[in-house]
DNA sequence: CTTCATGTTGACCGACCGGTCATCTATGAA
DNA sequence: TTCATAGATGACCGGTCGGTCAACATGAAG
């Protein structure tokens, strides 16, 4: 039923905010239940561990983003260099709305998580590859089907996807420690430059 | 004298290992005096507070990276777009040489206290910033000369050069993520096909 | 020999950490 | 009506966190 999963739906959300505006580590699992407004123990009751709820935070955000606006950016009947202004504008106006909500630019949750706990828990890095690798599939799509249509010339369109993910995530790192959402839109644009050839048999 | 400040030294150290495998929030300062074989009442006696020793690491860091392989990166006598392979190349083989020794790779410290703290702390947020702008003008120096020398038509060297930075970020932020350098040398070279044009005036 | 600054020592602080658990309540099937 | 199960409650655990402090060692200047 609804209500009995409200709770853990609940957990979720808050713990999601929390992680994102702020960090893995920084948050407590008591702060988290008093902002849900849950028992410790009911905690407890829906989440072996910390790590389980992070991994449950991780599943929830990439589907929502998966069928949230990563969808309408990838949209297959968009030409396949306007998802990725479509993409970069998403971007933007994310982060600024949350910076013009909480003063502050709060990233990517996925890039956030990543460099903060990839070192020391490989169950979580591996899931959090697992997010790149299938966001890098949306570029990748796009790219071969821009070489179909004669936009480009023929590249490595897989290595060039994974490039532009990079790019995506190194330039909401520089707008974030910038505090700045404007540095998504000014230099996002790039992404579309960005060219890795194929490698050629010798 | 030497001595004097060998306790100093050997903290900061430390803690900049640490850091940098780790997290900031996730080493605890009984750790760092501990490897540093320097008592907690000595540490205190250095640093005010563990956010002054991430100040000094950060300087620290930045000062050894400046004077270290981005300057010979960067070196004058290189051609402007060899600098951008060497950058690549340093990071690759220093990235790959810390997987080899500790079984992961840690990353950029910069990058990673960025996302870990610019949300939390301003002050340390301001100083990756800076440290993020220092870096960026060498790539931004890089590309005047190269347009100088009619290497590449004239652009906007300034955000291509930021555009630059963050792809750098990027790629170590998903090569961090695959725990593999390779992605950093794959992906590199991609770093000299980002342009951003010189905004027409209208 | 005294004074003073620089540094060292380790016990100690309250707060908080992730996590446990016995106990209680609500619900719905038999 | 009974009983099992899912969920809620909050006290409690050992350990660690960042940080403090008074006492003490050392060595150079007077």
């Amino acid at each position: 039923m609804n209500v009995e999963h409200d709770t853990r739906t609940r957990i979720l959300s808050t713990a999601r905010e929390l992680f994102h505006g702020r960090s893995y580590a920084d948050v407590g699992i008591k702060e988290i239940c008093d902002l849900a407004k849950v028992q410790k123990g009911s905690f407890y009751h829906f989440f072996p561990s910390k790590q389980d709820l992070a991994m449950a935070v991780i599943d929830d955000m990439a589907d929502e983003w998966a069928h949230g606006f990563v969808a309408e950016a990838f949209d297959q009947n968009l030409p396949p260099f306007e998802r990725l202004d479509y993409m970069i504008d998403a971007a933007y106006y994310w982060q600024k709305a949350a910076k013009d909500i909480e003063g502050r630019m709060p990233g990517c949750l996925f890039g956030n998580l990543a460099l903060e706990i990839s070192t020391r828990d490989d169950v979580l890095r591996s899931k959090l590859n697992a997010v790149f690798h299938k966001a890098s599939r949306r570029f990748h799509e796009a790219l071969d089907q821009a070489v179909e249509l004669g936009e480009i010339p023929p590249l490595d369109s897989e290595a060039t996807a994974a490039a532009m993910l990079a790019f995506l995530e190194g330039i909401i790192l520089l707008a974030k420690t910038r505090n700045d959402p404007e540095v998504i839109r000014d230099l996002g644009p790039a992404i579309k430059t960005l060219r890795i050839e194929l490698a050629h048999p010798n």
